[in-house]
DNA sequence: TGTACATCAGTGAACGCGCGTTCACTGATGTAC
DNA sequence: TGTACATCAGTGAACGCGCGTTCACTGATGTAC
């Protein structure tokens, strides 16, 4: 399969990158969105499975700790495939639409942190006072797809959550795209704290 | 000049959305790279004189309600002008390095940021207990560029005020690539809700 | 006021290139008898 | 064990297209006398 190391996003480049001539790999994909589609399923799932494999290396009883080591995860390997992270978070290719398939890879990542997240709401006897701070935040998110993935978790602690994946995925971005060139020096700490903030945002406060 | 409503990023394009024929922008630029850069400082510009604008309307006597202002004209301007967005803050063009003098009008937008959480806390009587945090954050940032930028603002702070850059362009891009469907609703209330996450962590504590 | 000439914005044809896609093909591997 | 044929991965030439760039040009506008 045309997975790994495919970098530039045209057919042809794609084909030189596997040694093999373009025309090859019409035998595969009927057109050149479906690579792109293929490339990018990819993508996905391969941050995905890395942030997995990194969360479940920290058991569960430690939630920040789990959630450095994803999002650690995440970093690392935007800064290894930085062709695909661009694929799939930098701009969306012209004239190309992502069919609806590619929506259940794409959460797979987001919901490792999820995961966490939830888990570590289930677990703390942190009141959850639901009731009346659901209808300030009624109508803002798709409450009926977050409660599949981030069951029990308070409606305000779902949103924190998605400013927090858009923060971390944001940082990730500002570092690799060069626009925090000249305010930050140290990218391996400044992501350390930026993940701990996170952290504090949408973990349950700690149990003393 | 070849500012307004320049939307793809070929030469061809930009001189058809111009009513003109493409070898007439060799009069103005020696090669595709300088129109691109052109581009780039417009949209920088525009956004810059954008936030300005919102912030300006806002007395500096009320950080707050300025931080929700320039970054609503931030948000706004991203929805009218998704190509130029793109282009500044999507995945780099490929192949294209943009020059040094790019970075001042780049600067430009989160500066205003910048402005109005410096100014806040020059105004806030919050005691800035900043030499026995400053060893904890040394080396993260490069100080000696933030000194001009947000003087006398506490490094854990700047540090801040940097993750929430990430943070607020990170939610607009999500928003905008299409990122956040099927998990948020009504962006212009979620939108509300990061920014004031954001001025929460980033302006000194409200004295009462 | 009128002619002569320079300036300058834009035209249009042409170039070489990489792209996505097609199509007839080659040659190795697997199966049938 | 050996021949006959089907399957299949990949080749290579060709196509039409949009791209960045060049170059000689046209025709309107401005200046000089």
């Amino acid at each position: 399969m045309a997975a790994k190391g495919a970098s530039g996003l045209s057919l042809r480049e794609v084909a030189r990158e596997m040694g093999v001539v373009s025309s090859a790999l019409y035998r595969y994909f009927p057109t050149r969105d479906d690579l792109l589609t293929a490339l990018i399923v990819d993508a996905y799932n391969d941050v995905g499975a890395s942030a997995e494999r990194a969360a479940h290396r920290v058991p569960p009883s430690e939630p920040r700790r789990r959630f450095h080591a994803a999002a650690s995860a995440i970093r690392k390997w935007a800064k290894t495939n930085p062709n695909e992270y661009a694929l799939v978070y930098g701009s969306p290719v012209p004239g190309y639409e992502a069919p609806q398939f590619t929506i259940e890879p794409a959460a797979r990542v987001a919901l490792v942190l999820g995961s966490i997240i939830t888990d570590a709401w289930r677990e703390s006897r942190a009141e959850v006072s639901e009731e009346n701070e659901a209808s300030a935040m009624k109508g803002v998110l798709e409450t009926r797809n977050l409660d599949a993935v981030m069951p029990g978790v308070p409606e305000s602690v779902r949103a924190l959550s998605l400013m927090v994946w858009a923060q971390i995925i944001g940082c990730i971005s500002f570092e690799l795209f060069g626009h925090y060139k000249g305010s930050v020096r140290n990218f391996n700490r400044f992501f350390v704290m930026v993940v701990d903030e996170a952290a504090t945002l949408v973990l349950p406060p700690e149990r003393v």
